[in-house]
DNA sequence: TACCGTTATTATCACTCGATATCAAGAGGG
DNA sequence: CCCTCTTGATATCGAGTGATAATAACGGTA
């Protein structure tokens, strides 16, 4: 055999820079969202890749930076995946119209939920204990998101299009009810014995959201 | 001074085995809960408590069975909060009852998810990877609820009282949306400016998920 | 082909981890 | 008092951690 066990190069093979970055990112999501910060090796998220553990500290400054890098880049593709279905200013539109633009929200919220679960596994890990890896986090990322479903949901309710629930506590009842099963998928296939990342799964997940925090708006009423 | 800085005991004192038993057990929750079962370091747990770390190995037989020690003691304390809040069959059960039943349930399990958040936090540990803890923590302790949920669900769902959502998807809707301030309470701090071990935000929390689960129900209508 | 900047690879450092062996000191019985 | 069983306290082991220094090899350019 021509290489070591587990060693990610016998043969010396060289990667452009924005490769192997991407490539290094992609991975640390994985081991971050499983892992949280400190249970997450510099040595897994490179093995995965087939890189050494010290192109870490050569690509980025530090595992901190890493993990950084990667939250950027993963609220990136939150951004991507959320872009338009919030209207920018809630107090213009119309209410029927600021309603759909709130369930066609959650439904692709559930949908990269699903897809990414490392966003709302990370969130755990980092929210159960103040720390600057939070307040960064939750300064640079989520505040903006957290504004704007306040907005909207308080404008949706003084109109009484929805039930009289307070904004900050329908956050957090909507991100947890989204995230749930695709942060805990391996609980899901023990318990129910279905895969969450199942289409189907996600489709129903999605619409039963809408049913319960937008009746009247279901797709299938 | 009569210590080392951050030494559990100078001066020998001698604690009867069930207190240090009960005392590691309480300080184990906290620690697994905020950092995980590998996340939690054995020293850290015994220092919360003014032990030593080796005193772990002695009352228990590895940081894997106090885990699992500590996580029986949790349960049952989980097990008291939501004592006959489910009527055993609910198909003899009139339908009002088990709906009153259900959302009493809900009150309960907020309350608990918000006095015990480290049960839900080593949920989230465990059940991103499939293993043998999350295995023994699902069928010992997380099915028989999730299968009282779903038959009590099934049954108000078939008799028109709730919105037609599949069961597996209910639970997950209901475990995520009660329990993500708690387990993430330090980001709510930080992103809302409030607590949410206040008992206003927890009452307000769990009639607002009575509010959407069980529309008719919630006890300001 | 010779060179040089960039990246891959190896070796190693100080540190923390869970576990265990060893010894000291407590408490209760006679 | 002394004996014995139990528990507290210390030291240490091997394994794994992030980081860094040192070296080797690649790839483009002159």
């Amino acid at each position: 055999m021509g290489r070591k066990a587990d060693a990610p190069h016998n043969v010396r093979t060289r990667r452009a820079r924005t490769d192997i970055r991407e490539a290094l990112l992609k991975s640390a999501l994985v081991e971050f969202g499983a892992n949280g910060f400190d249970g997450a090796s510099t040595r897994a998220i490179a093995r995965r890749v087939e890189a050494h553990q010290p192109q870490i500290n050569y690509h980025f400054e530090s595992k901190e930076a890493l993990w950084a890098a990667s939250v950027d880049y993963l609220f990136g593709l939150l951004g991507e995946a959320l872009d338009g279905a919030l209207p920018a200013d809630p107090a213009q539109a119309s209410t029927s119209h600021l309603a759909a633009g709130f369930a066609d929200g959650i439904r692709r919220f559930v949908r990269f939920a699903a897809e990414h679960p490392e966003l709302n596994q990370i969130m755990v890990h980092e929210a159960t204990a103040a720390s600057n890896r939070l307040t960064w986090i939750t300064e640079a990322h989520i505040r903006p998101g957290f504004d704007a479903i306040g907005l909207a949901w308080r404008t949706l309710r003084d109109a009484g299009w929805v039930a009289p629930i307070d904004s900050d506590i329908l956050y957090y009842l909507l991100v947890g009810a989204a995230s749930q099963p695709y942060v805990t998928a391996a609980e899901v296939r023990l318990l129910a014995g279905r895969d969450p990342r199942d289409p189907e799964w996600i489709d129903s997940h999605a619409e039963a959201l809408v049913a319960i925090l937008l009746p009247g708006l279901s797709r299938n009423e």
